[in-house]
DNA sequence: CGGCTGATTGATGACCGTCAATGAAGGTGG
DNA sequence: CCACCTTCATTGACGGTCATCAATCAGCCG
């Protein structure tokens, strides 16, 4: 299935028409897929994107649109959690990043989806479809500007990402994560956790086992405090923040 | 020096004004700052950015700019090779992408740059002061439709990117590299590796040494041939790919 | 030709992945 | 409402990949 992915990235990366990338369009938000964002603020008063296209509820763990699906709307997260993954060929995955209330996705110059999105929990997703988009975009050129700010703004949290996975330690990625689900939620010291340990690995590039050991350590160091339904304490943010060692 | 820049990625991204990122702006160029990109095409003859701002020469192994600096300007990168990285607290480093002519970097809606970028070899590089970058958008709002779809572009590599740091063996991360470079180059069989092994490294994720080993193994099996002069044969192309796993 | 920088090769070990077993939690049906 | 089953998290033992430390080698410039 990422076959044609692969021949595609390898082939000059020249498309025409929509990419595909995920990005916040919530006003004020930021980040989106890679790493957390805003999202807390209220959406624009003066939203561009309401009444374009239709709501719908998704259940927990269903397939909003596939890698090489024909791409042709754009989506956003009312309420929920998405993911969104690549795979290769023999199966490992590759989170790029995690959705919440108020990121968009789907939204690229390409004939295809270039991820896989699947929800998390259950999630209320905007559909828009791609001609609507465009319409608005000629309509308001503000509008076109503010989707380059939220691309780029993606583009920053993919490079602090990269910055993650190609250069910290298990412990760092680990405390990274949890100070970014945090920030994301203004900085509640209480965060949720509704994705499952896989996921988070997949996220970090590292495995199920070390992520459940990484976070027993920093449990056993005070650091944290695991509660039951998925939620979890930061106790102590300063020495978290150490241990991340940047962003 | 980066303690700025985790300050700011653990606020809200929410930032005003002009975002730091790397992108391509040859038309139908793709890739720039994460991977490879195009840049093999001759420029648009109709291009929107000819005439603004001015060329200038650097030599190798200097610095455009700094991770907090002010950012000031946007820049393209007429001939030569760049690299663009970020910084740990403790020095270790990843390098986010290598950019080569039609790439551009710096543009973007924060205060502040958010990596560094240096020249690898003697660079030729149009700095273009975001002043009239704005003016232009203004005055054709197809370039802003541009701009979105290079940076949308970026992203993806970017995302390609996170594959790779996170899910990719020593040997499929080098494979991958030089299939990218190749492709970039328009699938010459012969490619250029003017950037350092440790260059080469903290754009995988890896060491000098491992680069060094995987490359003498890959030379071992006939996959590859080391030329004088940073030189590279790629001989068995499918071979590479079957080891690069896709992407 | 000598000295410097960067690449290569070697020896060793740590971190984290793999394989495996146990434990906890949630959902379903009796 | 509880027992059973399924799924996921946790913990343990072990091993491999790649980092670290170190020495040699090759290329380049003065």
């Amino acid at each position: 299935m990422s076959t044609h992915a692969a021949i595609a990235a390898h082939a000059n990366r020249a498309v025409p028409g929509y990419l595909v990338s995920a990005l916040a369009m919530t006003p004020n938000s930021g980040m989106g897929a890679s790493g957390m964002g805003a999202a807390i603020q209220p959406r624009n008063p003066a939203d561009p994107l309401a009444g374009l296209g239709h709501a719908k509820v998704h259940e927990r763990e269903t397939t909003l649109f596939s890698e090489g699906d024909a791409a042709g709307s754009v989506f956003r997260v009312m309420s929920g959690m998405v993911r969104l993954y690549k795979m290769l060929p023999d199966g490992r995955r590759q989170i790029i990043g995690f959705l919440q209330a108020g990121d968009m996705m789907g939204l690229a110059f390409a004939a295809q989806y270039l991820y896989t999105a699947e929800t998390v929990t259950a999630t209320t997703i905007q559909r828009i479809p791609r001609l609507e988009l465009d319409a608005l975009m000629d309509a308001q050129p503000a509008f076109a500007r503010k989707l380059l700010s939220a691309t780029t703004s993606e583009l920053m949290a993919a490079q602090d990402q990269m910055v993650l996975l190609g250069r910290k330690t298990a412990a760092e990625k680990v405390a990274t994560f949890l100070l970014r689900l945090s920030d994301r939620r203004g900085g509640e010291q209480t965060i949720d956790l509704p994705m499952g340990r896989s996921d988070i690995a997949d996220h970090l590039g590292l495995t199920t086992e070390t992520v459940s050991r990484t976070l027993t350590k920093l449990k056993s160091s005070r650091l944290i405090r695991i509660l039951v339904g998925g939620k979890l304490d930061l106790l102590d943010r300063d020495a978290l923040a150490d241990l991340a060692g940047g962003f």
